[in-house]
DNA sequence: CATTTGTTTCATTTTTTATTGAAATATTAA
DNA sequence: TTAATATTTCAATAAAAAATGAAACAAATG
C-alpha cells in the first residue's frame, strides 16, 4: 500500500482513498478511547472518529477503504451509530451510495450509556436488595442485625447513584 | 457434589463448605453486574459479592470450595480487591490462613474508576484536542471553520466532563 | 426486468480477556 | 531445621468479544 504523501502537501489532499491524516488519527484514537469505555468495539470508535474529523459526508465505502475494516463490521457499526442518534445519513443529490456525517451532540452518548446501562443495573441492584432484605427475615437474630445493616447501606448508596443520574444527564446536555 | 439442604435449615446452617444461600447469590449476582461494569472480571465480582454476604471473614480456600473459582482466580482477585481497599484482611487470633471482609465503602469503586479510568482519559483526551487545534492551523482557510468550531466543541464537552467527576466523588461518598 | 451497485446478515475465524492449575515461593508449626 | 500448610505466579487453556468476508438481499440504473 502506499503511504507516501508529498512534502508540502497540506491535509484533504491525501484523503479519499488515501492514508489518513494525523489529524483523523488523532480524533480516532480518541474516540475508541471513549467509546471503548462505554462498552463499544474499537470499529465503532473508529467510524465515529473519522466522521467526526472530517467535514464532508462519508459513504460506507471509503470508511471500509480508509480504515481498513470489514464490510460487516462497518455496516453494524453504522446500524449502532444510526441508532444512537450519534450519525446521520446525508442526501446528497444524485450519490448511489448512503453517506454519512458524525451528530456532534457528544453528550449523547454519556446519556445513551446512563439510561441503558447504568440505570437499568441500578434498579435491578435495588429490586435484588429488596429481595434480600425479604430473605433476611428467616436468618437467626444473631445474624439479622449486621447482615440488615449492610443491606440498608447498600440500598441507601443504589438510591443515591440513582438519584443522581438525571443530574448527570441534565448537565452535560446543557 | 451435594446440594442439599434439610427442609427446616435456616441459613448458615449449610455454609462454610456447602454451596452458596439465595441471600449470598443475590449478593454476588448484584456485584459480578456491578463491577463487570468497571471492567473487573466475574470472579472478583464473586468474590466481592461473597464476602460483602458474609458477616464473618473468609478465608481464601473457603472462597475457592464455595464459588468453585481457582486459587489463581481467587488469589488475583484478592490481591486486586485489597490494592482498592475493597477488601481487608482480619487478624484471627490462632488462624493459620488469612482471613479477609468486605470494605462496605462502596462509593470506593466509584471513585476509583473515575480516578483511575474516566479522568485520565478525559485528560488525555483533552491534551489531543490541543494537539488537534495545532494540527488545524497547517489546513486550506476553506476548512477551517467548521474543523475548528467541532474541536471547541470536544474541548467544552471534555473540559465539563472533567469538572464533573470532584463533584460526582463528592456527593457519592457523603 | 435484467444487471450492476450497494448493504446487511451471519457462520467462521481471529483477537482479546479471563480462568485454570501445577510449580515456585512464602509462611507457620512442630 | 524440616515438614506441613498457605499463597502467588504464570504458561497453557478456555471463554467471550470482535472482525471477517462470502452469500443473501435490496435498490437503483438503463
Amino acid at each position: 500500500m502506499i503511504t507516501l504523501q508529498a512534502k508540502g502537501d497540506k491535509p484533504s489532499s491525501a484523503e479519499k482513498l488515501g492514508d489518513l491524516t494525523p489529524l483523523e488519527i488523532e480524533a480516532i484514537d480518541l474516540f475508541i478511547s471513549f467509546l471503548r469505555m462505554i462498552g463499544m468495539p474499537k470499529s465503532v470508535g473508529e467510524i465515529y472518529g473519522l466522521l467526526f474529523a472530517s467535514t464532508r459526508p462519508i459513504a460506507m465505502d471509503e470508511l471500509i477503504n480508509r480504515l481498513h475494516i470489514s464490510s460487516g463490521a462497518a455496516s453494524q457499526g453504522l446500524k449502532l451509530l444510526r441508532e444512537l442518534g450519534a450519525v446521520k445519513t446525508v442526501y446528497i443529490p444524485g450519490a448511489r451510495k448512503d453517506h454519512y456525517t458524525a451528530d456532534l451532540e457528544l453528550s449523547r452518548f454519556a446519556t445513551v450509556f446512563i439510561k441503558e446501562e447504568l440505570h437499568p443495573r441500578l434498579s435491578r441492584g435495588l429490586e435484588r436488595v429488596r429481595r434480600m432484605e425479604e430473605l433476611l427475615a428467616e436468618f437467626p437474630a444473631s445474624e439479622q442485625k449486621a447482615a440488615s445493616e449492610r443491606l440498608t447501606k447498600l440500598r441507601h448508596w443504589l438510591e443515591k447513584g440513582d438519584t443522581m443520574l438525571p443530574w448527570i444527564i441534565e448537565f452535560l446536555k446543557t
